[in-house]
Parts: C-alpha cells; sequence; structure tokens
DNA sequence: CCATTAATTTCAT
DNA sequence: ATGAAATTAATGG
C-alpha cells in the first residue's frame, strides 16, 4: 500500500509563502495544549511528539514524527485550540507557515488541496483502527494495532524488516501500557513468529 | 571514567 | 498478570 507521509509540501514552495526556519533543542516545546493555531508547521530536521498526559501525571504520546512530516495542521481548519502538546526529542528544525499565508498557499495550489484530504483520510482511517486496537483488553493486539499503525508511515511493504525506531518506553506510552508489560509481550510476538528482536531492534 | 538513559529482571501484590 | 523498584546494559561525554 502506498503511504501518504502527512503531509510534506516542498519546503522551497513554503518558503516562498513566508516561511521561516526555526530551531528547537531537545525537550522544547512547538506548541502546548490550549495554545492557539497560528501557523503549519513541517520537520525538517529532528523528531517530534504529540501528547498528553492523564489526570495521574502519566504520559500518553499520540504519535512521534520525523523529517518531511507535518503536525497539528488540522487544527489550522478549525476555531479550537490545540488539544495535545507539541514536543521535540531531538535538536530539531522545524519550517513554519502562519496560517494565513498557508491558506493563500493552498488557495493559489489546488494540487495541495486534494494532496491534504488524502492525507487527513488516511489519519482517520489508522486512528480509527488504533482505536479499536487500544480498546483491547489485550496486550498483544494493543500492540499489534500499533505496529500497523506505524507501518503504514512506512513506503516499502516488506515483512519482519520494517524497523520500529522507538524505546520501549515510548511504545509504552503510545499504547498505555507499561514498559514491562510491552517487553513481556514483544518477547511473546516473538516468540509467535509475528515480530523479530535483533539485538534489541524490534522488525515487523 | 562518570553520568545519563534505556532494557531487563526481580519481587511483591 | 501487572507494576514498582532494583539491576544490568548501552550510550555519550
Amino acid at each position: 500500500m502506498k503511504t501518504i507521509s502527512c503531509m510534506n509540501i516542498d519546503e522551497s514552495l513554503l518558503h516562498s509563502f513566508g516561511a521561516e526556519d526555526k530551531d528547537y533543542k531537545k525537550r522544547e516545546a512547538v506548541f502546548r495544549e490550549e495554545d492557539h493555531a497560528l501557523y503549519y508547521f513541517q520537520i525538517s530536521e529532528g523528531k517530534v511528539k504529540l501528547n498528553n498526559y492523564n489526570e495521574n501525571g502519566k504520559e500518553f504520546i499520540h504519535n512521534i514524527l520525523g523529517k518531511k512530516q507535518s503536525f497539528g495542521e488540522a487544527m489550522l481548519f478549525l476555531n479550537q485550540n490545540y488539544p495535545i502538546n507539541a514536543i521535540c526529542l531531538e535538536d530539531s528544525r522545524i519550517i513554519r507557515l502562519p496560517k494565513n499565508n498557508f491558506f493563500e498557499m493552498i488557495k493559489q495550489n489546488p494540487d495541495l488541496s486534494l494532496e491534504m484530504n488524502a492525507c487527513f483520510s488516511q489519519e482517520i482511517f489508522y486512528k480509527l483502527k488504533m482505536v479499536q486496537s487500544l480498546a483491547s483488553e489485550n496486550p498483544m493486539q494493543r500492540l499489534k494495532g500499533l505496529l500497523e499503525y506505524l507501518k503504514s508511515y512506512h513506503d516499502e511493504d516488506c515483512q519482519k524488516c520494517f524497523h520500529i525506531e522507538f524505546t520501549r518506553q515510548q511504545i509504552a506510552n503510545l499504547t498505555g501500557m507499561r514498559v514491562e508489560t510491552v517487553i513481556r509481550t514483544l518477547k511473546k510476538m516473538e516468540k509467535e513468529g509475528s515480530i523479530i528482536l535483533k539485538d534489541r531492534k524490534i522488525l515487523y
């Protein structure tokens, strides 16, 4: 299945509409919960996580994005503040385009609009699948849902060779599980043959 | 080598 | 089966 990395707009096009590069340090926030959505953000270099904290302070990660991926763009179309935080996992360079310029850009480039619809659709589709698996009591079911979701961001369809580049703690925070449960479940899945563990790396 | 961070194991519930 | 705490491994200066 062809994957659409949501959303990757040509950097020179972004710049021609007034986008600027901004450098962030590890752990720095690009935006926080309740902030107004003022920009379109696209990662040029680095990694960003989208997260929340529950009432006990336990973190839930919605997604982790890398190079050439955008985030939070849905909020530009709504009169809503961000429901999540965007935090850099490493030193990053992020391109940001002010909201008004962003709309001017897609007005002048209808193809982008179409492409963005495809991205949103893909997002919604896999979010639904995520919710389904997260609703399961079974830890293995949850993990499989996440792995499918992560793989949907990947281009080639290769069996047992997609490297999950997340720590076990991050996986735990993406699935609402504890890290020990993640470790135990991964081992079970390896025994069952659905994944391969090669020096601590996860291949799916 | 020391400090930091991640992975795994142990142990109690 | 699960999670907190302890232990071990790896990574980065």
